[in-house]
DNA sequence: TTAGGGTTAG
């Protein structure tokens, strides 16, 4: 809404200059009356109520420069740049208070240039101008304009060394940090926080507790940057010490120990310092709410969030992503519409949610709506849209972001560079693939894997290894996704020429990931290598082998069908097996039929972990993948029974070049029953959408007397099909028979979409299939 | 009533 009025009078007021007299609109010398309006002003914008705030605004008799100011900074702080600019224009006589505030509404609002340039016009400078020019800045990965506005700056005082600190730590430069830091003595508390708090964030501790020891006097940020900084990386025993230890503590204190503990799980430690607490602000809740959260305990989230005195965004946020992550995608729409503000945070949440539950139509209408609402478009909404316009191979939707991204002027990082590398190659673009890859600022093991696996997908072997080799000479090390897609890679193409040249240079890095190792061997059937790497990795490694290692090698064997040698290295290990294991030699006697074994496995399972749902899904699919459907039935009435509920939730796996991998997990609605009500619910929506609700005329191919059992057990994924390939009226999906894929992909089955000729390989997810190079856990490739 | 350090949500 814009306060019209107002702007509209000041700017009268403006054209005709008349001298300030005593009850002018704005009169230099404000009187108490106007004090105390202003700073009910602020009050407002800082609960983020502008409308309150303007109309107070409106209502005054007299304003001062500062009333001005006090609007200038509510507008630039609840993100409404277009009324600031008014604003700022309509100000009588701007002073340096105006200016400042105003350049800083620039440079928050991502208006870099457009702040230098009124940095460059200001008639007054003073060190607060040059402040906000070197910590925004630095806010923006921009460090050396930073440098570049700290050495103009004429008089450097508290802030502005602190913020040119601030600047090195806050984009990861600690050791120019130190440089500076170093380079003189008179530091205060803050400075010495904001290196320790660097130290902190990049994971040294060693370095970060010798300033704590080292610092002449220590205030209670200083402790809580400690106590959060060992709670954040898990160290609960460090962080409860130095909490007890503390002298004085805040609410910052408080919060960052329930935090810890929420983050690492220890639920019932956080509700109990959670309710010891002195006071409690909005974020103290929040972190409550957000263990709760994490655990999957929605409905004591919500209770929370009732109960809770004091909302702020960040809880309706919580909320929002809280039901987004358990896939209850209607409840976290409804908080998302229920919300009495929304920042960038909460549009972000509801895309990630849409575009990551496949749904794409969503994620693109919420993305108009979006731009409708004049919402700010930040890099996650950016990342959210084009992983959807991946999903969809929708190229020119791409293009057009990327055009956007541009001139948004946002460098391109990691996060929204590794969507746009890989909606290129979903698109199959290899060329734009690799020219945005070359103009990213910065990579990350993430952009790597995805231009290694992009190349391989579309059959550029060479320029995957060419990318392999590049990615050997930077500082990114391989991880267990490299290792896989290269011995993917490796095994399709190359017949294992490269393998051993490839580990010797994993190997050369002091920390080797030997699950990914051993999983790679798993994977690539390499069976005798991977057994002689899991023996050298403690002869000639001395790393003790872990459960994880063992899970591995358990995997390894049963694929390759030496189940008696999985069983006993089951029986030889230094510690009792687990429902993992357990699982991966169920997997195993799935493909190699033993149905003894299996039975056997599944038991363990079910004692170990009765409440694991994806067990009972795998055995229920075991038993129809062999026609038994009865047991199929039972397995799913116990799981019924025994209240185990799967949590919904289903991605897309980009494998080759227009071949899909398509995982749905078996009840995407909480409730099922049967497996018609969640048809009926699919039909409903494709029909709206236009489509054909033809599950007859997809099974035109299959035996009437399966066909109930096959309805049963794989139409919605037929229907999920539908949705996703986006097939038009009247045009079927041509069903290819009954076809298996692999050995472990029991329910997968190939479809032709009529209209595009795309392949598509459908198949549950489920915990067995914890690969995400697209390859099925049995070791076929696609 | 603008600029520098520590807590929550993507």
């Amino acid at each position: 809404m814009l306060p019209s009025r107002h702007l509209r009078a000041a700017a009268r007021q403006r054209s005709h200059r008349r001298p300030a007299i005593a009850g002018d609109a704005c009169s230099s010398k404000p009187d108490v009356e106007v004090i105390w309006r202003n700073k009910a002003i602020t009050a407002h914008m800082r609960a983020g109520r502008v409308p309150d705030a303007e109309r107070l605004f409106d209502a005054m008799p007299r304003r001062s420069t500062s009333t001005y100011n006090a609007m200038l900074a509510g507008y630039a702080a609840n993100g409404r740049l277009p009324l600031a600019r008014a604003l700022f224009r309509s100000i009588p006589s701007p002073d340096a208070f105006s200016y400042n505030t105003f350049l800083h509404s620039l440079a928050v609002s991502s208006s870099l240039a457009d702040a230098r340039a009124l940095f460059e016009e200001m008639p007054v400078k003073d060190s607060v101008s040059y402040n906000v020019m070197i910590s925004s800045h630095a806010n923006h990965g921009l460090v050396s304009l930073s440098r570049h506005y700290f050495d103009l700056a004429p008089q450097k005082d508290a802030v502005s060394w602190n913020g040119m600190l601030a600047a090195y730590v806050r984009n990861g430069r600690i050791r120019e940090a130190r440089n500076l830091f170093d380079s003189r003595t008179e530091w205060d508390a803050i400075s010495w926080n904001a290196l320790m708090a660097g130290y902190v964030q990049w994971g040294q501790m060693a370095e970060a507790l010798e300033m704590f020891n080292r610092m002449p006097q220590r205030d209670v940020v200083s402790w809580n940057t400690m106590v959060s900084g060992y709670a954040r990386r898990g160290d609960m025993v460090e962080a409860r010490r130095l909490f007890d230890a503390a002298p004085v503590r805040d609410v910052f204190t408080w919060t960052a120990v329930v935090s810890g503990y929420a983050q690492n799980g220890m639920l019932e430690e956080a509700r109990r310092v959670f309710d010891a607490m002195p006071e409690k602000n909005a974020v103290s809740w929040n972190a409550m709410m957000a263990a709760y959260v994490q655990q999957r305990m929605m409905e004591e989230a919500k209770e929370l969030f009732d109960v809770m005195p004091c909302r702020d965004v960040a809880s309706w946020n919580t909320m929002l992503t809280g039901y987004a992550q358990a896939g209850m995608l209607e409840e976290a729409r409804a908080i998302f519409d229920m919300m009495p503000q929304k920042d960038a945070v909460s549009w972000a949440a509801m895309l990630a949610a849409y575009s990551q539950g496949g749904f794409s139509e969503e994620t693109l209408q919420l993305f108009k709506e979006m731009g409708r609402c004049g919402e700010w478009v930040n890099r996650s909404a950016f990342a959210c849209v084009l992983s959807t316009c991946a999903d969809i191979a929708a190229l020119e939707c791409g293009m057009q972001l990327h055009g956007r991204l541009i001139k948004a002027g946002y460098g391109v990082g990691c996060f929204v560079g590794n969507a746009l590398l890989a909606m290129y190659f979903k698109c199959g673009n290899m060329e734009d693939a690799r020219k945005a890859f070359e103009e990213m600022e910065e990579k990350d093991v993430i952009s790597w894997n995805t231009m290694i696996a992009g190349y391989a997908r579309h059959g550029f072997g060479t320029e995957a290894l060419e990318v392999f080799d590049k990615m050997r000479t930077t500082s990114t090390k391989p991880d267990a996704i490299t290792l896989v897609r290269f011995f993917v890679l490796e095994r399709c193409l190359f017949k294992s020429i490269f393998v051993s040249g490839m580990l010797s240079s994993v190997f050369k890095y002091n920390n080797v990931d030997w699950v990914g190792v051993l999983a790679a061997c798993s994977h690539s059937g390499l069976v005798e290598k991977g057994i002689s790497y899991f023996y050298s990795m403690h002869c000639n490694f001395g790393v003790t082998a872990k459960p994880e290692h063992y899970t591995c090698m358990i995997d390894l064997l049963g694929r390759a069908g030496r189940l008696d040698e999985a069983l006993n290295l089951m029986k030889d290990m230094p510690f009792e097996p687990d429902s993992t294991m357990w699982g991966a030699l169920l997997g195993a006697s799935r493909i190699h039929r033993n149905s003894e074994l299996g039975r056997r496995a599944a038991e363990k399972v079910f004692e170990l972990e009765p409440e694991n749902a994806g067990m009972y899904v795998l055995l229920s699919n075991i038993y129809a993948s062999y026609g038994k459907w009865r047991d199929a039935d039972n397995m799913r009435t116990m799981m019924h029974e025994r209240g185990v509920k799967k949590v919904p939730g289903f991605s897309w796996i980009e494998v080759q070049n227009k071949i899909h991998t398509f995982s749905v997990s078996d009840s995407m609605h909480p409730e099922k029953e049967d497996i018609y009500a969640f048809l009926e619910y699919l039909d409903i929506r494709m029909k709206k959408a236009g489509y054909v609700s033809a599950t007859d005329m997809v099974l035109h191919d299959v035996e009437e007397e399966e066909k109930e059992h096959m309805l049963k057990y794989h139409s919605e994924k037929l229907a999920v099909a539908y949705g996703i390939l986006k097939i038009p009226p009247g045009r079927p999906i041509r069903v290819i028979k009954n076809l298996r894929v692999c050995g472990d992909c029991h329910t997968a089955f190939k479809y032709i979409s009529a209209i595009e000729g795309r392949l598509v390989i459908l198949r549950d997810s489920n915990r067995f299939h914890h690969f995400r190079d697209g390859s099925c856990s049995c070791g076929d490739y696609w």
